[in-house]
DNA sequence: ATGATGAAACTAATGATATTAGTTTTGGAG
DNA sequence: CTCCAAAACTAATATCATTAGTTTCATCAT
């Protein structure tokens, strides 16, 4: 029993890793434990068990998204300002699609710092759009609209919804545009 | 061993209503089995394992939705079109999120029928958008970022990703309406 | 140096699952 | 009434998560 020096972080980015590469579906705590050449029950000492692993996961991956969202919207305003988040959270998609899936299945109910990372990120979002003049319910509803958008683009591409990929790149610029014509017209 | 007389429609509403009510991961070949009172590798004189039970459910929810969607856009024209195939779209999704759920994670990729009927709800949307003067690829990007916007509101919805769940069906009408003004502009 | 301690690995065992193989029963066609 | 194929079954295997209990070793206090 050579000891490894496992620690958690190692562990998560395995993890990562692993669901980046085929998928969240692929992460289980046998193929966790044969990529960091260990017995399954040894990442018990770190974890709790597949739902903690998970939710670590989730937790890396709204901490990546949410580091890439800040440096893409830096110094921008405006409506560049809404293209450049949009252009980050597809990338990040595209980029880490197995942490992307963790943060979706992620279950917030009671799991207060997912709810802080979780807020954190809309918290970005709603400062982008805040300078369009949107009172009230109109700003929390364009909010959710625009990341409805964002979402339902990202899942469908990802799963191979739209058929062809073709010109993908520019039916996403165009959503941004329709979105962005659309809330002028509030 | 009394003869249950069961068959393929039996079992998969079965499989269906399981699904909607606990959800698709619910939907075991074992769970599937103990709600019909039959041992589970009997399940195999019907389907071939679990993920063509997962594909039937697909299907089934490809129909269900298709049928929704062409009952719901009779006889509409122009807006109204547009609204009422995407409130039926929305009810189903919250009548039925485990039939949803399964239409969403089917692997589409070399399976004819699943994409035949998959291809005929597209087509369902593409009628109701024709009318608003969309040339070539314009119109092709235009479904796409419907698609797109009905299914990440509903996946958002479901999941629970929009906190405080007061308004969302104004959030959802709001949405149509900007994404109406968007393609008018085009 | 050395020895105790606690963390981190391990083995062993249990229970759930899907799946395959082979067996039995029975409803219905001839 | 007989036979047969479909539809149920039992038995067995493999994989997975998880728990319990055991061993080892790095480190820190002596």
């Amino acid at each position: 029993m050579p000891r490894i020096g496992l620690d958690l972080p190692t562990l998560i980015q395995a993890a990562a890793e692993l669901a980046d590469a085929q998928g969240l579906e692929a992460v289980t705590l046998a193929s966790v434990a044969q990529k960091l050449r260990i017995r399954s029950p040894s990442l018990y000492n770190h974890v709790n068990g597949l739902p903690d692993l998970r939710r670590h996961l989730a937790l890396k991956g709204l901490d990546l998204l949410t580091a890439e969202l800040n440096g893409a919207a830096q110094g921008q305003t405006g409506d560049a300002a809404v293209y450049a988040l949009a252009n980050a959270y597809l990338a990040f998609a595209r980029k880490h699609p197995g942490l992307y899936e963790a943060i979706q299945r992620a279950p917030d109910g009671g799991d207060e710092l997912l709810a802080a990372k979780s807020g954190e990120l809309v918290g970005r979002i709603v400062g982008a759009l805040s300078e369009y003049g949107l009172k009230g319910d109109a700003a929390l509803h364009a909010v959710r609209v625009f990341r409805s958008m964002l979402h339902g683009f990202v899942s469908l591409e990802r799963q191979g919804g739209f058929g062809l990929p073709l010109g993908l790149d520019a039916t996403f610029q165009m959503m941004i545009e329709i979105f962005l014509t659309g809330i002028r017209k509030l």
